[in-house]
DNA sequence: CCCATACATTCCTTTTTGTGAATATAATTT
DNA sequence: AAATTATATTCACAAAAAGGAATGTATGGG
């Protein structure tokens, strides 16, 4: 009967600030998790927390290369959803290209360092 | 700081079953309590509180009109982003034209039933 | 004024979620 | 093989949400 419970779980999964942060910062590319937590300022147990969560929820994927772990959004439609939110509640966060951290040593950060 | 709270928290409204069933009853009009509790299948108490949440999240509005009250959405927008998400775990949820409910004596369901 | 009806609120208990701390795993380097 | 680095998991506790039950409030009718 419930049609509603996996559009509910869905949502769930994507109520979260520091989830809809991580979210942001895979808009235009897939990123590791040393990136990651250092860009939403968390520490990196936590971060992989909400990664397993999003990744359990079917939004996020991920993706082993060496000692890192790359994720990224399965579905780039959940940023029309978030999009559509954002603008009810007034709020429009902006898509930094990558921000090169100092604190990241993956390779994408490090190329931007050069 | 946290441009995340906000749709976050409109989120969390949203990422509930029984306020998912609610809001889909309200896709093309405005619905009365008493309504909404007997397509819901719940006691009118817990509608209530539901009804409030979805309210003080901004997403409901009301109107009194003598006993009844009438809930209406606010920002049909809403709608695209719960289709999204509908899309996204492959639900479609049919939208009945306001369905006529025997247990219901509001004005709309008994010219329904003449 | 009393009663019935429609809706709201408050209280309480159970369950779920959030988050920190510690620890584990797995690939890489030396 | 040991150490290092990147990431994941587990445990424990606090905080919040879910949901039931009872009760409160307000409007309209007799």
């Amino acid at each position: 009967m419930d049609a509603y419970r996996l559009p509910a779980k869905l949502l769930k999964a994507l109520a979260h600030p520091v989830r809809l942060r991580i979210l942001n910062a895979l808009r235009e590319d897939e990123e590791c998790v040393c990136h990651l937590t250092a860009v939403v300022h968390h520490r990196q147990a936590y971060v992989s927390q909400q990664l397993r969560f999003l990744r359990q929820a079917g939004i996020l994927q991920d993706r082993k290369d060496g000692l890192r772990v790359y994720y990224r959004v399965k579905e780039p439609r959940v940023f029309d959803a978030l999009e559509i939110v954002n603008a009810l509640v007034g709020v429009k966060n902006e898509i930094a290209p990558h921000q090169v951290v100092a604190a990241c040593p993956c390779p994408k950060c490090e190329t931007g360092r050069e």
